[in-house]
DNA sequence: ATATCCTGGATATTTGCAATCCATGATTTT
DNA sequence: AAAATCATGGATTGCAAATATCCAGGATAT
């Protein structure tokens, strides 16, 4: 069980396009170079993110990203959800209807308890990174950066955004 | 994001495995048929439960598995863990330490709040799992079972059943 | 001795992720 | 109008892990 490394890249753009100014943006190419990963991948999940409305995209020159609503209003929940995908973890193939003991599918019509065992812990999961927004992880990288990496950040920032 | 279906077999397994009577086990071969999976795939997953102690093997004729220890002391994460590694899902790359911005390694020694958010998710996810047992299944997979199911199957392990 | 079963390794096969490339369309600048 | 910049979406390739099978070797009961 791994999650995709676009999750961690996902978040991380979702945080650094926080602390944008209002009204700028962030082109793919720029939030690529920052993390130091795949531009072209990269995009892919961008894509998934403006598509699943946390992103909003701005075409052509002086185009780039931007986040769709406040940071605080961003669940890392829903950035794991755009880029994941929903499907649960479990998939339940339902061996209990198989085999030389099973009895006709109708019989079968409560969920098997194993599957809603499953389903339950990732419910556990969901909840929990539901309680966290992009808001909170800036929060957080704020509290622990060096200062010196705000302001490395600050002016490499100050040449690529755009608007 | 998937577990394997191994989770799912294993799981299985150990609650077939609950049912049996005390000084008694199951071959490999049996526990395939029963569930309709693949024999030789299946025993890959039943070794992973005996060599994490969750089940015991006993080789030659009238050989077979059986619980290593009480159905109600078998958590469904332990069986998880047993079958799907012990590896958390998200996995930080540090992209954090990467890129134009960084700095030396030694400003990163604070977790990252990224990371740390996700694995607090899986902490509960974990939880929610160790609070199951299997002792639990067995009573939610009974209290639902069709009678003619519970009798089928027990005519079917009359035949199988060794020791 | 023979038959049965677990063990562990070697080996395909398949799936899904990671990654790249390109043609297309939108938008700004010149 | 032309050129440059950027997002979009599809096609394709490479790769690692999960899936699945097979077989030789060791243990045990009949």
């Amino acid at each position: 069980m791994k999650l995709s490394d676009g999750v961690e890249w996902g978040v991380h753009c979702a945080a650094l396009l926080a602390v944008i100014p209002a009204g700028t943006v962030l082109p793919g190419k720029a939030l690529a170079e920052y993390h130091g990963i795949s531009e072209s991948y990269l995009v892919k999940h961008l894509q998934a993110l403006t598509a699943a409305g946390i992103l909003i995209s701005i075409p052509g020159p002086k185009g780039g990203y931007r986040l769709a609503r406040p940071a605080a209003e961003i669940t890392v929940l829903a950035i794991v959800d755009a880029i994941e995908g929903r499907d649960s973890a479990f998939r339940c193939a339902e061996i209990r209807q198989r085999g030389p003991a099973a009895l006709e599918p109708a019989v079968y019509r409560l969920p098997c308890p194993i599957n809603a065992t499953m389903l339950r812990a990732e419910m556990a999961w969901r909840k929990s990174l539901r309680a966290q927004t992009v808001a909170d992880l800036v929060g957080g990288l704020a509290k622990r950066a060096d200062q010196r990496a705000v302001e490395k950040t600050l002016a490499w920032l100050q040449e690529r955004l755009r608007g």
